[in-house]
DNA sequence: AGTGGAATTTGATATAAGTCAAATAATCTT
DNA sequence: AAGATTATTTGACTTATATCAAATTCCACT
């Protein structure tokens, strides 16, 4: 269960000491997003981490001309590109706001050198990243056994405030699902 | 690209100091598997990592009884359900040797107190981890955005030696394809 | 080498889901 | 509020892939 991983970053969390969360303050700063700007685009390198404050985001990339959306983030969520964070390398992916977003700015450098000097902050990158495995492990668990009916009705359970708050293009694109087909499905509930 | 990260993991291993090579080696012990025999069973902790030393085994799920494949592992591959290993929580996944396997096998518990005294062993678990987040991610893409062939032909492309040494109901499943439409798809080519 | 059992292929059919096109409905703008 | 854009729904049709069933091929074992 994803979930006891989560609850694990945040014992973790609250048991870390005082200067390793100072430390971290000092290498974060607040920034705001209007609708649909860009936290990262394609070709940069995501040179920070972006937790969500306010607001709702969402991650994609192009495929022949196509949006793929592969994340949405609410309150709290870490967005980074994975690949383009750890090797430091131009991202595929685009992360944008599809809400006014407050979001909480990280600087990935500051960071490398802090999880040198806290350990706990090495521990907690470990554990965000088993986290983040987790969860993919269940994504592709959906899309190798379920079909679009049974992935929505999922998605509608399990995360009912996407079905409200994400528009209906990028909720099909999420789940891999056409639009017209994803439409049909609602209609038939 | 995930080769990119496997090479920051090789990196990292040869430069991991005397003392932490030392300590894994004696948390680890080699075990020889026949031929179908497992290495860990849904409902058992995964009590271990697995390194593959020579032959080729395989994770995989029930999915109302059928079996989902979800990983080939060839040598040097490292098996784990991760789930299990993190949470050590009885695992939904089986771990079988497809062909007789010999495997390195490291002690959870062993290895978790070893990465308190080692920073570089806990460097080690982070970037495997991301490695294995990288890979998931790159997967999660070919179910979004390719049809059976297109899947077909990239594992044909990328991992020829699957194609040759495991059985095609074991490919099938892990490509997410029936086994009769796969075996269409090889015929057409 | 011959036989039993498993693995793979081939055939016929059903169905989920995609695509293209048009019609509504919702929303934003001035 | 009216028009303009954008989002969603509905319709008609096509296609990829699953399923069920049978035939064949491949291997292992005595």
């Amino acid at each position: 269960m994803v979930e006891n991983s989560l609850s694990k970053i945040q014992q973790h969390l609250a048991s870390l000491d005082e200067k390793a969360r100072e430390a971290i303050e000092n290498a974060t700063h607040i920034k705001k997003y209007q609708k649909n700007e860009y936290l990262l685009q394609a070709g940069e390198i995501c040179k920070s981490g972006f937790q969500i404050v306010s607001g709702v985001a969402r991650k994609f990339y192009l495929n022949d001309g196509k949006e793929i959306t592969t994340e949405l983030f609410f309150t709290d969520d870490i967005a980074v590109s994975l690949e383009s964070y750890t090797l430091q390398q131009p991202s595929k992916e685009f992360i944008q706001a599809i809400e006014p977003c407050t979001v909480s700015v990280t600087n990935y450098q500051a960071f490398q050198e802090l999880k040198q000097k806290h350990k706990g902050l090495l521990e907690l990158d470990l554990l965000m990243t088993e986290y983040y495995a987790l969860w993919l492990e269940a994504r592709l668990f959906q899309f190798h056994t379920m079909d679009a009916t049974q992935r929505y009705m999922l998605l509608l359970k399990q995360q009912p405030h996407f079905v409200q708050q994400i528009p209906l293009t990028y909720l099909a694109s999420y789940l891999g699902i056409s639009l017209e087909t994803l439409s049909r499905i609602r209609a038939r509930i």
